[in-house]
DNA sequence: CATCATAACTAAATCGGTTTAGTTATGTGG
DNA sequence: CCACATAACTAAACCGATTTAGTTATGATG
């Protein structure tokens, strides 16, 4: 089976390529090919499953129909819903994604938001490493469509959707100490994230909200790079005198596995002794001992929002719909952080 | 910052567009250009951040550096896992990953297929929807290099890396017959996918070998499209009179955590009651109550050696490496099939 | 009947690279 | 000093589409 292109099918049919491309594109008529031409090339090109080099259509279009999608790690069940959403929402809409992972390194970031644009993407979603302002800035100044999704750069005016990780966390921190927690240790990773930061600040004010001092001590910022090991020490200097908390918030799923695995192994009594909650979920953490009280996510509404604010701006239709997005998150309570 | 083209490194320091292709294509030796003009060509192309359009690229030479990895889903967390580990071994061999989810669905796999050939990938990694032996022949007759990992099609000869479906089933099967379980029910999905009628012919062997009759009604098989809700008729099925099973080997992780939160709905005892093991994990799964039983597959292993063989083959070294393989699969003993 | 509009096409430029088949200038051996 | 090799380049074709700026034939209009 051998291909078929354009000029192929122009040949056989005695037409020119050019009628042949205009037909296929569905334009047939605002260039009026006749009825009988349109068919004949349409026809031919079923029968022979001509499918159109999308190198060759990009090239000479400068478009693709293609979107980028820069996460940190596809591996990661948070993203790699996101994926899957974002891919099916641009299906929908006519367009193809690209990904790839930038392993939280923001050279790699960089280099892959230009290869993506050699490969005529026409717009970008970016869960960001967050330390490439100057990379996003010059997407901006090249008016360049992109959104940025999970992080954004506070300090910049771009599209955006994320989640209201400030009250997400404040809310769950409250509802430790409304079960009477009191002393409540955070692990997080060192926040170079926005994203983080609020997580922090939100765990912070609901302390105070509750009247409780807030002491340094109760949080352990863990190093991106080998948190594995650090989480071990952080979980097992929490649960020691003199900090003996009664609860711990993780910020992220993954610290959350990581550090109910080590509780376990301390034999710590979870949630008697010690309660834990989680920010962002796994899809197992309904069934996990205890049950994980986790910050949900609206996974697919990021996704969905991110591509419809793009595809909108990629077709021009500016600022037709709201640009920035804080979504709201859910408590999920479940068994792990005792009950009423 | 405007981009620069070749043309325009050619024209500013006045040598040809083939001198500064040639140079910065690593063929300027070979092509006897001078040092001098070598240096200043890359120089220039440095300074100005000059990187070639990748679309105008693959589309002259009719390669790409890039492969495709076809998959059911990106959601789900096997093939995120094996996502990202192609998409890592790619990355360290110079290749660029395309993803695309076929859903499941035979016709969208084979529109992606095509689909990605036009995109001029030199490769494809495919987790087939196994319904589409025509397309898959296809590549081979046109001798285009191709690797189906996970699911493959026995009746055609092809590359492949695959787990030992069966054996894992039997080992497992095999742990409950050992922990004296002897009504053991099996959930899987509709066996149209080999790997899926392996898992099953393991279960049935494994009763075979300890003289224990087969009974048709303890296997469930869910319809692929909406096991949602089969699943907890089959569960719910398996528990009671007259089948009362003490034992549930789940088929994938997706249907274990399903038919885990239906066990607990109705109150079973996992696993006084009923045992349950898993065919393939999720990575919480040592964290759930109680920890599943797993038969854990090699992920990392099925990326790399998948990608190696394609790569192999691109790179034109025929032969060199052996192009099947089946991988053993790894029992986890955790609680949920009780213990010695 | 000359003019103009329109239908129905097409030739050729273009996108941004790669690659083939030269060309020119210089040096070397006989 | 001529023939030839070699170093150091380059013009132009090409990849497979899209798109601009026409062309031709026909029919209608005044």
């Amino acid at each position: 089976m051998k291909k078929v292109f354009l000029k192929d099918i122009a040949k056989k049919l005695n037409v020119s390529k050019t009628a042949v491309s205009l037909v296929l594109n569905n334009k047939g008529d605002e260039n009026k090919i006749s009825q009988e031409t349109q068919k004949k090339i349409i026809d031919y090109a079923k029968k022979h499953n001509y499918v159109p080099n999308q190198l060759a259509r990009g090239l000479s279009r400068g478009k693709s129909e293609t979107i980028g999608l820069i996460i940190p790690n596809i591996s990661d069940s948070f993203y790699s819903k996101i994926a899957g959403y974002v891919e099916l929402k641009a299906k929908s809409l006519g367009y193809t994604v690209l990904f790839s992972s930038s392993s939280e390194d923001p050279k790699k970031e960089s280099e892959l938001i230009r290869s993506m644009l050699n490969r005529q993407v026409e717009g970008l979603i970016i869960a960001s490493t967050q330390r490439n302002l100057k990379e996003i800035e010059s997407l901006k100044e090249d008016k360049f469509p992109f959104v940025l999704i999970d992080r954004h750069y506070p300090e910049s005016e771009t599209n955006y959707v994320i989640v209201d990780n400030y009250n997400g966390s404040k809310t769950v921190t409250e509802h430790l100490l409304k079960l009477g927690r009191q002393k409540i240790g955070f692990i997080t990773l060192k926040p170079g994230l926005e994203a983080i930061r609020q997580r922090m600040l939100g765990y912070e004010n609901a302390l105070k909200d509750f009247d409780i001092e807030f002491k340094k001590e109760l949080i352990k910022e863990l190093s991106p790079v080998n948190y594995e090991d650090e989480i071990k020490l952080a979980v097992s200097e929490l649960i020691k005198f003199p900090n003996s908390v009664d609860s711990i918030v993780f910020s992220t799923h993954y610290l959350t596995s990581v550090g109910l695995r080590e509780l376990k192994r301390f034999n710590v009594k979870v949630p008697q002794e010690v309660a834990i909650v989680s920010f962002d979920e796994l899809s197992a953490f309904d069934l996990v001992d205890p049950p994980i009280t986790s910050v949900i996510q609206p996974v697919k509404d990021i996704s969905n929002i991110a591509v419809e604010i793009l595809i909108n701006e990629i077709e021009g239709m500016k600022e037709s719909i709201d640009n920035t997005r804080i979504l709201d998150s859910k408590l999920e309570i479940r068994k792990s952080c005792g009950t009423f």
